[in-house]
RNA sequence: GCCCCCGUAGCUCAAUCGGCAGAGCAGCUGACUCUUAAUCAGCGGGUUCUCGGUUCGAGUCCGAGCGGGGGCACCA
């Protein structure tokens, strides 16, 4: 790592001598604060707008010499928009809540605050205070006979017509993006919301919030490569959990029936426009369900979240939502997805044999097909997991993106922590739902029985290739807490990056995220 | 990890066949009491991602690296 923090010669040295230029002025010749202070009783700019009185404004155009009854609003945000047209400064702030217009009269105003609204650029924070009115091409606006700068923007803004749009600057530079693009803020508001209705829904039902470890000495209850991290007093070295799921059913164990987590899962693998290597998965566990009563569980519970999401987003305007209000039609990456219930359901073994013409029981079609499609070791691999392979090469095509769609009865061999069906053991009772391509999340009738659970452990394992073996051991003290009796249960895992993605028809996971990963900028070793 | 594409002013983008690196916005100076991407007059602004190569000459061609985008692989 060699020198240079100092800042290169380039134009930018400018732009911001320029406004340190203004830093020096508001201080020595104005005397303000650049930096400001506490201020109490400010609305928000929508809040304001909404303040506006059409008759208290039309009182005083006929009668100027009368009563002013328009109200008053202090207001707060980020200067966007900037026009000084000599005895008059128009400037447009924004705020989380959208924009506003400030105008100032140098003829209604003390001469400093005046001088400082015309000195303002792009970027400050300002708060502004006066009348809720409008200017004579109807622009309502907030009269302001008080203008403060609350913080001074040194940094040149993006540009104003064409805005940010280049994404490495938009995540590495998220503060930026999310004034300069206002759909950035509102996919986490709208994330936020989603997230408080789904804790919402699981609380009406009776299940309890919990927290698990996120640093668990054995990362189980997936099969995900993990993180390692280590603690130093300890001597130990820990991964960042790729599932909470073997920690939720030990409390299944310890008697809390109904519980569920919404946080975060580390996954070391590929980054995708789907898959960012934290994400936030809802996982949920009832004691006496099963993958059945997970079922009603998640379809009420996405339809309720498509249905609130919908009359959010009609609420300000959105006219790509479609559908009636019970069955909300929201459109992902040009697909118009219907939210009516029920949800599509569909066997795996139905979509399994449309795709490819023969049974999956058929082990030498299965062979041959494998083969054909230049599967490894298509001879010689364990059948189900052939099975498995062809399932997602060609059967998921299938599943109408446009409707949420269960896909029951998953091979045992590619569930081991599921129950298998009574009467056909190499299935078992669990299910997948994906809406518009994207698997938004398993769920399963849990295995409680530790025998087989043991055997089906050690048969993963010796499986397992020496890189996954690096980091697979088996949970002793999970199978010693099921010896002491796991109430059957049903198990779910909902995506919530995903199910926000689709609500908010963001195209990509990063988008909402506030913090998506991104490899370090010129990142040498 | 593999394949393809991209990287030019603060931002959004041009630059013909390899021939003096440009525009709009923003910035600076000035004018303007109703603007809405304000307008008008004038002025500045570049390591063309980095390093190396080919060439009389490289933003452009070649190689390597860094970063990004898309796809594949990985991902119960």
């Amino acid at each position: 790592m060699t020198a240079s923090n100092a800042p290169e010669a380039d134009s930018t040295d400018d732009l911001v001598a320029a406004r340190r230029q203004k830093l020096r002025f508001l201080k020595e010749e104005l005397g303000v604060d650049p930096y400001g202070g506490r201020v109490e009783g400010i609305s928000s700019l929508k809040d304001a707008r909404d303040a506006f009185d059409e008759s208290a404004h039309l009182a005083l155009e006929e009668d100027p010499e009368g009563e002013d009854r328009r109200p008053r609003r202090l207001v707060s945000g980020r200067v966007m928009q900037h026009r000084d047209m000599g005895k008059l400064v128009f400037m447009t702030l924004r705020d989380h809540t959208g924009d506003l217009q400030v105008s100032v009269s140098k003829a209604a105003c003390d001469p400093a605050i005046f001088r400082l609204a015309k000195k303002l650029d792009y970027g400050d924070v300002v708060v502004a205070g006066g009348p809720m009115g409008r200017t004579r091409k109807g622009e309502i606006c907030v009269w302001a006979d008080r203008v403060e700068i609350h913080a001074k923007s040194l940094t040149p803004p993006p540009e104003k017509w064409h805005g940010l749009s280049d994404p490495e600057i938009r995540f590495r530079r998220r503060y930026v993006d999310l004034h300069a693009n206002p759909e950035a803020i509102l996919a986490l508001q709208d994330r936020s919301r989603i997230v408080s209705r789904m804790r919402s829904f699981m609380e009406r039902r009776d299940f309890l919030e919990v927290e698990t470890p996120m640093m668990q000495p054995m990362a189980g209850g997936a099969a995900a490569r993990p993180f390692v991290t280590h603690h130093n007093t300890l001597d130990l070295d820990l991964y960042l959990r790729i599932a909470p799921e073997l920690y939720l059913k030990r409390l299944l164990v310890g008697g809390l029936p109904r519980v569920f987590e919404i946080n975060r899962n580390f996954r070391n693998e590929g980054v995708d426009r789907s898959h960012n290597p934290e994400f936030t998965a809802l996982e949920v566990y009832e004691a006496f369900g099963d993958c059945w009563t997970m079922m009603e569980l998640t379809e009420s519970m996405l339809h309720e979240l498509a249905v609130a999401s919908a009359e959010d987003r009609r609420q300000r305007g959105d006219e790509s939502v479609g559908g009636t209000a019970d069955a909300p039609i929201l459109p992902f990456d040009g697909i118009p997805v219907d939210w009516a219930k029920p949800f599509v359901r569909v066997t795996y073994s139905e979509l399994f044999t449309r795709a490819h013409g023969f049974d999956l029981q058929d082990e030498a079609a299965v062979r041959a097909k494998a083969a054909e499609l230049g599967i490894e070791d298509a001879a010689t691999r364990d059948h189900w997991l052939l099975v498995d392979d062809l399932f997602e090469r060609e059967a998921e095509d299938l599943i109408d993106p446009a409707r949420p769609t269960f896909v029951t009865g998953y091979p045992s061999a590619v569930s081991p922590l599921t129950r298998p069906m009574a009467d056909q053991p190499h299935l078992c009772d669990r299910w997948d739902i994906f809406v518009a391509g994207m698997e938004v999340g398993p769920a399963y009738t849990e295995l409680n029985d530790p025998e087989i659970q043991q055997a089906k452990f050690s048969e993963q394992l010796s499986g397992a290739d020496d890189e996954a073996e690096a980091f697979r051991t088996l949970d002793e003290d999970f199978l010693t807490a099921l010896r002491v009796g796991m109430p059957p249960a049903g198990g779910l895992g909902i995506g919530v990056d995903r199910v926000v993605m689709l609500l908010t028809g963001m195209r990509t996971i990063r988008e909402v995220i506030a913090f998506p990963l991104m490899r370090p900028e010129g990142g040498s070793e």
